[in-house]
RNA sequence: CGGGGUGUAGCGUAGCCCGGUAUCGCGCCACAUUUGGGAUGUGGAGGUCGUCAGUUCGAAUCUGGCCACCCCGACCA
C-alpha cells in the first residue's frame, strides 16, 4: 500500500522522512531547504503555540513584533554574535526587478541598497537597538517581551522540522536591572520550557548548562533542555541564554538605577522552534505512523461509523451526535467522520497514520448492544464498552495515554543514560548503544573538541543540580568534580 | 560546501548499458455490488521522462551545465 512507511529498525532516518510526509505534517517546497507545513502539521504547531503563549503570559511576558530585516551594520556591533551567524545569513542587496531586453526578469542593478539588509537569523540586534529608546530608568525594567516569528539560517544540510533554512519560533528578549534578576529569568524560562516539553509533549528532558564551546554567540551562559529520541540521539529542544551586558553595551542601552547610577541593563533571550515538531515525532511515533500526546492532538477523538446505506448512517448519527456533544462539553476535540467516500478500514488506517489518540467505532452491532468500540493509538488495543458514562471514561483514557507516552519516553531516557569510567567504555557505549553517556571531563574546550573529533559525541550539557563527585577525565585522566552528559546529537 | 546516489502520471516503479515517443502497481473518474482493519468487477482519464543545452534523421536512453532530494562528511545559536 502506498501509505506504508519504512520501519524504525531498518532505517530510522528514512522512517522519519516518510512519516512526516505521509502523516501530512509537511513537505519539501520549491525553495531549497524550506518546507511547506501542511494543515495537520500546522494544527499541532498551533496547539504548541497556544500552550506556550499562555505560559509566557502567565509569567508576565507580552508579545510584540520586530522587523524581518536587520541592517548589516547591526551585526558588527557584538563581535561573538556576528562570528556565530555570519556564515548562514541570507542578505538582501536590491529592492527591484526589471524585464531584461530578452524578456527575462532580472535584478535591477540600479536598485542596489545603500546598506544591505540581513534576513534575521535571530533578533537580538534589532531588538536591542530598539530597546535603547525604550529604557531610561529602573522604572522601565524589567522589560519582558516575546515575539512569534520566522527566522532564516542558511544551513548546508537540512531536514524536515529538525533543521530547515526558514523556521518558525518564538524568541523572548528581556531586560533587567541586575544580573541576578536576569539569571533568574533565564532559569525561569528554562523551567517553563521543561514544563511544556514534559507535560504537553510528553517528552522528558535533562535541564542543564552548555559548555563554552556550545554556548550561544554573544551569551555568558546558555541553558538548555535536551531530549533523548528513539534512535539514541540527543536533541536540543530549547535554549535560554543569559546575555549579561553584552548586547546592552553593543547597542548602548543604559538605565538610571534607584541610586541614581547609570549602568548597562542585563539581558536574556530564549527560544523554541518548529524543531519541537521533530522531537515530538521522533519521541513517540511507531511503524504505523504518528503518535500524538492528547494534549497536542488537533483531533483527540475520532468517531468512525460503520453502516449500510444512508438509513443506517442516520441511525448511527442519532447516537453519535449526542455523544460528540457530550465529549465536547468536557473540552475534548472530536471529529465525526461520516464521509461516505471512504470505507471504515481506510479511515482506521488513515487516523492511525495521523496519530489521533482515540478512535471510537460505532456500528449496527453497537446500536443493538448499547456499546461502542474504543481503540487507543499508543497501544493499538481495542475494547468494546457500554456507551453509558463513556464521557468520563474517555477523559480518563486521554489522560492515561498522555501519561503512558511520557512514561515510555522516560523509561527510554533512563535506559539510554549510561555512566562510564574509562575511554574504552565510553567509545563502546557510543558505538553500540548510543544515548546519553555520563562521564568525567577535565573541563577544557580542547578535550571537548578532541572527543568530538574522535567520536562525534558532544557535551550536551552539564546537568543542573549535578551531583558533585571526584573523578578522572575519560580522555586525559585529569581531575574532575562532576560528570557531564555526552551524546551524538541532531 | 566536498564525496556518492537518485530524479519517468498524484505516489512507488520498469525501460537507460545496446537510441526508434514509455511498463507495472497504488491512487484518480464513472457505474454496479460492497462497508466491524486500507473492498471487488467493468470501463475510463492522466506523461513537455527534473531542467537547459549539445550529438543524432530520431534522445527517457549518449554528452555537458543547472536544479532538487537522499546518504556520508564538514558546518550547525
Amino acid at each position: 500500500m502506498s501509505k506504508e512507511i519504512g520501519t524504525r529498525k531498518e532505517d530510522f532516518s528514512k522512517w522519519y522522512n516518510e512519516l512526516v510526509l505521509k502523516a501530512d505534517l509537511a513537505e519539501h517546497s520549491a525553495v531549497r531547504g524550506c518546507m511547506v507545513i501542511k494543515p495537520h502539521g500546522y494544527a499541532i504547531w498551533e496547539k504548541m503555540q497556544a500552550a506556550l503563549d499562555k505560559m509566557f503570559k502567565d509569567t508576565g511576558h507580552v508579545n510584540a513584533y520586530f522587523p524581518l530585516f536587520i541592517p548589516k551594520s547591526f551585526f558588527s556591533k557584538e563581535a561573538s554574535h556576528v562570528d556565530g551567524f555570519a556564515k548562514e545569513c541570507a542578505v538582501v542587496t536590491h529592492y527591484r526587478l526589471k524585464t531584461a531586453p530578452d524578456g527575462s526578469i532580472v535584478v535591477d542593478p540600479d536598485a542596489k541598497l545603500e546598506e544591505e539588509l540581513i534576513v534575521r537569523p535571530t533578533s537580538e540586534t534589532i531588538i536591542w537597538n530598539t530597546y535603547r529608546g525604550w529604557i531610561q530608568s529602573y522604572r522601565d525594567l524589567p522589560l519582558l517581551i516575546n515575539q512569534w516569528a520566522n527566522v532564516v539560517r542558511w544551513e548546508m544540510r537540512t531536514r524536515l522540522f529538525l533543521r530547515t533554512a526558514e523556521f518558525l519560533w518564538q524568541e523572548g528578549h528581556t531586560a533587567h536591572a541586575t544580573a541576578e534578576e536576569a539569571v533568574e529569568e533565564t532559569r525561569k524560562m528554562l523551567d517553563v520550557y521543561a514544563d511544556f516539553v514534559e507535560n504537553f509533549m510528553a517528552v522528558p528532558v535533562v535541564k542543564g548548562v552548555k559548555t563554552v564551546n556550545e554556548r550561544f554567540a554573544g551569551a555568558l551562559d546558555t541553558y538548555c533542555i535536551e531530549a533523548m529520541l528513539q534512535d539514541g540521539k540527543a536533541l536540543q529542544a530549547g535554549t535560554s541564554h543569559f546575555l549579561g551586558q553584552n548586547f546592552a553595551k553593543a547597542f548602548d542601552v543604559k538605565f538610571t538605577s534607584k541610586e541614581g547610577k547609570l549602568d548597562y541593563v542585563w539581558a536574556t533571550s530564549w527560544g523554541v522552534s518548529t524543531r519541537l515538531m521533530g522531537a515530538l515525532v521522533m519521541s513517540h511515533s511507531d511503524d504505523n505512523g504518528l503518535v500524538l500526546p492528547p494534549k497536542l492532538a488537533p483531533i483527540q477523538v475520532v468517531i468512525v461509523p460503520i453502516y449500510k446505506g444512508e438509513e443506517g448512517l442516520n441511525k448511527i448519527r442519532e447516537v453519535v451526535l449526542p455523544l460528540k456533544k457530550k465529549l465536547e462539553n468536557f473540552g475534548i476535540s472530536v471529529k465525526f467522520d461520516d464521509r461516505d467516500t471512504q470505507r471504515p478500514g481506510w479511515k482506521f488506517a488513515e487516523y492511525e497514520m495521523k496519530g489521533v489518540p482515540v478512535r471510537i467505532a460505532v456500528g449496527e452491532r453497537d446500536l443493538a448492544n448499547g456499546t461502542v468500540e474504543i481503540a487507543r493509538r499508543d497501544t493499538l488495543s481495542k475494547e468494546t464498552v457500554s456507551i453509558e458514562g463513556i464521557e468520563t471514561k474517555i477523559v480518563q483514557l486521554l489522560s492515561d495515554i498522555q501519561d503512558n507516552l511520557y512514561q515510555i519516553a522516560l523509561k527510554r531516557k533512563t535506559e539510554l543514560t549510561t555512566r562510564v569510567e574509562t575511554w574504552d567504555e565510553f567509545v563502546k557505549v557510543l558505538e553500540t548503544k548510543g544515548g546519553f553517556v555520563a562521564a568525567h571531563w577535565d573541563g577544557t574546550s580542547e578535550t571537548e573538541q578532541k572527543i568530538k573529533e574522535m567520536t562525534k559525541a558532544t557535551i550536551r550539557c552539564i546537568p543542573l543540580n549535578n551531583v558533585q563527585e571526584e573523578g578522572k577525565c575519560i580522555l586525559t585522566g585529569a581531575r574532575s568534580k562532576e560528570r557531564v552528559l555526552f551524546a551524538i546529537a541532531y
